[in-house]
DNA sequence: GCCTAACCGAGACGGTACGTCGTGTCTTAAT
DNA sequence: ATTAAGACACGACGTACCGTCTCGGTTAGGC
C-alpha cells in the first residue's frame, strides 16, 4: 500500500495561479520555471517534485481552470449549432489574451509526445466529441448524411480554424465562422 | 551610395547546412545557435549578424533548399489531383525525418509574428495559391461549384491535416488523404 | 535571523588552487575565469557569486596561503636585520615564479581601488609593519634616530625596491640589497 | 633601398588624440582598440598596422605630447631643488587626471618586457637622469656625499614616491615631499 | 600628368571570454 | 517527509574585442 503523497495544495493552487499570471504576461517561451517558482513563493524543487516540466503546469492549470466539459446546445437546428460552437472557438482564437494558453500548450505538444496525448484526451477530445455528439443527432434527425465519417467530419470543422489561426493565414471574424460552416454544412447534408 | 555588405557566401552556406544537419540530429528545441556555429565552423557573432535566431536560419535554409514551386498536375480530373496532392502532403507528415523541419519552423512560427509571416508568404502560400489554381481549373471545367470561395476551400482540404498531424489527432494515411479528398469533394462538387 | 550562507567549502578550495595553478601556468593577464571554473570543476556562476572578478580571487588565495605574520629576526643588530628582510624580498622579486603573483595581484591593484585596499591592509601592511616595529626597537637600542618617521622610513627601505622590480630599472642582487640597506641605513642611523 | 613607408600624418594624430581622450573617459583596462579606432575615425587595421598594441599607442602619445626633458633647475641649494622635483611630482600622482595615463602604461608594463624598456628609456631615464645630474652637481658643490651611488640615490628619491602611489600606502601631499626630501636628504648630505 | 603601388576607411570574419540566465539536482533548516 | 530557500555543475545565451582578412577608394611618389 503506497503511502498518500503529503501534498501541499496551497502550493500547487500557487503554482498553478503564478504560471497562468506569467503565461500571459511574459509569453510562454520566456516563462520560467524560476520565474514560476519565485512568484508562487515556493522552492523550485516543489514544482519539479510534481510536475515533469513548464508544459505539464500549465496543462494541469488549464485543466484545472476550464473543466467545464463545454456540452454543445442542441436547438434542433445542426447548422446553428456548429456555428454556435465555431463562432465561440473563432472568438477565443482572436483574443490574444484567451488564445495565449492554447498557443502555448500547443507549443510544448509539437516536441513533447507524451504531453500531446495528455493534452489530447484531456482537452482536445472532449470537445471534439461533444461535436460528434451533436453530429450523430444530427444524422438521426436527418440533418446529416448517414454514412459520414464523424470523426472525419469533426475535423473538416476544425481544422481549417486551427489552420487559420497557427499559420496566420487569414483573419479570424464571425463571417469567417459563417462561411466555414456553410462550406462543411455542404459536404455534411444530404 | 550604400555599400553592398560583402558578405561571405561560404560562410551562409555551410550555417545553413550545418542548421539542417543538426535539426535531423538532435530536433528542433535542441538545437542551439553555439552548435551550428560550431558545426559550421563560423563564428557566431557572423550568424547572430545576418539572422534574428534559430528559427530565422531555419527558415532560410528551408527556403534555399525547397525553393521549387511544387506545380500541380492537372490531369483533367480534379478529384484524383488532389489526391495526390493531399496523399503527397500525408507522406511527408507521416515521415518522421521530413516532418522534423515543419515542426520546428511552426514552433518557432508560433510566437514570433515576424517570422510567422515570412513562413506563411515564402512556404506557405506558394503550396496553398498551387492548389487554388487547380480549383479554379476545376471550376472552369465544371468539377467545381462556380460560387466556391477558393481560399476557404482550399483551408478545407489542408486545415484538417495539419490539425490531425499537429494535434496528433489519428493516424496519417493513404486512406485518411483519400477519406478527406472525398468528403471535401462533396463540399466542392457542383 | 540572517541565513548563514551555506558555502561549499570543497569548491572554494578548488576555485583557489586552480587560480594559483593557472597564474603559474599562463601568467595573470591571460588567466580568465572560464579557465578557472573548468580547472576547479566548478560553474562559472560559482566564482561570480563570491567574488568580484579574478583579482579578488588571486587575492583571497594569497592571503590564504601566505598567512603567516613573516615575524622580522631581531639579532641586537639592526643593519644586519634589515639586510636580511630586504635581501629576502629582493630574492622573492628577482625570481620570476615568486613575484608572478605579485605582479598579478599588483596590475589588478592600479585600476581597483577597493581590491587595492584589501591588498593593502592585508599583504602589504603586515609585513611593513613587522618592519617599523623592528625600527622601533632599534630606536629604543639606540640605532636609529629618535625622531624618525618610522612609517616615511620603511618606505624609505621598500620603495626603491618595489621601484626597481616594477620599472625593470636594474637588477635585483644580493649585493643591490646590501647596499640600499647601507645607503638607507646614513639616513636612520644617528 | 628600402621605400619610405607612406604615412598618413593625420590618421596618426587622430589616434594618439582619441586614445588619449578615451584613456581619460574610461581608464585603461577599458580602453580598447575598437573604440580608439572609432573615436578616430581610422580602420583598426591602420592601428595594427603601426602599433604592437595599446600600449604601445599610449606611450607614442605620451613621448609625443611630454616630451620635454624636464630639465632641472640648479640653485645652487640641493636640498630646494630636489623638493622642487618632488613636490612636482607627487602632485602629479596626485592628480588622477594626470596619473591616469602613467597608471596606464604602468599597467602594460608590469607583463610587456618590451614594452617596459621602451617606458624605461624614454620616459622614465630621462628623468632620472636629470636628477641624477643635478645629484652630481650638488657632489661638485660639495652638499652631497662624494662616494654616493648615484643611481641608487635617485631610486632613494622616488622609489618611496612610487611606492606611495601605486600601492596607495598613504597620502600624496606637499608635506609628505618635504619630509621625504629631508629623510633622503640626511643619506645623502655629507 | 600618369601609373601604380601602398595606404586608407570600413567592416566581415573565426575566435575567445565575458557575465547572465535557466536548467535540474542537491543540501540545509524549519515546520 | 515535505517545504522554502538557494547553492551547485552545467551549458547556452547574446555581446564585446581580438587580430586577420578582404573590399573599393584615395593618395603620393617615380616615371
Amino acid at each position: 500500500m503506497t503511502t498518500t503523497p503529503r501534498r501541499n495544495e496551497r502550493s500547487r493552487r500557487a503554482i498553478l495561479d503564478a504560471a497562468l499570471q506569467l503565461l500571459s504576461e511574459t509569453g510562454y517561451p520566456d516563462l520560467t520555471i524560476e520565474a514560476i517558482a519565485a512568484r508562487a513563493g515556493v522552492g523550485k524543487q516543489t514544482i519539479y517534485r510534481w510536475w515533469r516540466g513548464k508544459g505539464a503546469v500549465i496543462l494541469e492549470a488549464l485543466t484545472d481552470t476550464a473543466a467545464e466539459p463545454a456540452a454543445l446546445p442542441d436547438t434542433g437546428d445542426l447548422r446553428a449549432d456548429l456555428r454556435t460552437v465555431i463562432r465561440a472557438t473563432v472568438a477565443e482564437f482572436a483574443d490574444p489574451k484567451l488564445s495565449a494558453t492554447t498557443r502555448a500548450i500547443t507549443i510544448e505538444t509539437l516536441s513533447d509526445e507524451a504531453l500531446a496525448e495528455q493534452v489530447r484526451d484531456q482537452l482536445l477530445r472532449p470537445q471534439l466529441d461533444s461535436v460528434k455528439d451533436r453530429l450523430r443527432a444530427g444524422q438521426a434527425a436527418g440533418q446529416a448524411r448517414p454514412g459520414l465519417d464523424l470523426d472525419l467530419t469533426v475535423e473538416l470543422l476544425f481544422g481549417p480554424l486551427y489552420h487559420r489561426w497557427l499559420l496566420r493565414n487569414g483573419p479570424l471574424t464571425e463571417a469567417y465562422a459563417d462561411d466555414l460552416v456553410d462550406l462543411a454544412m455542404s459536404a455534411i447534408a444530404p
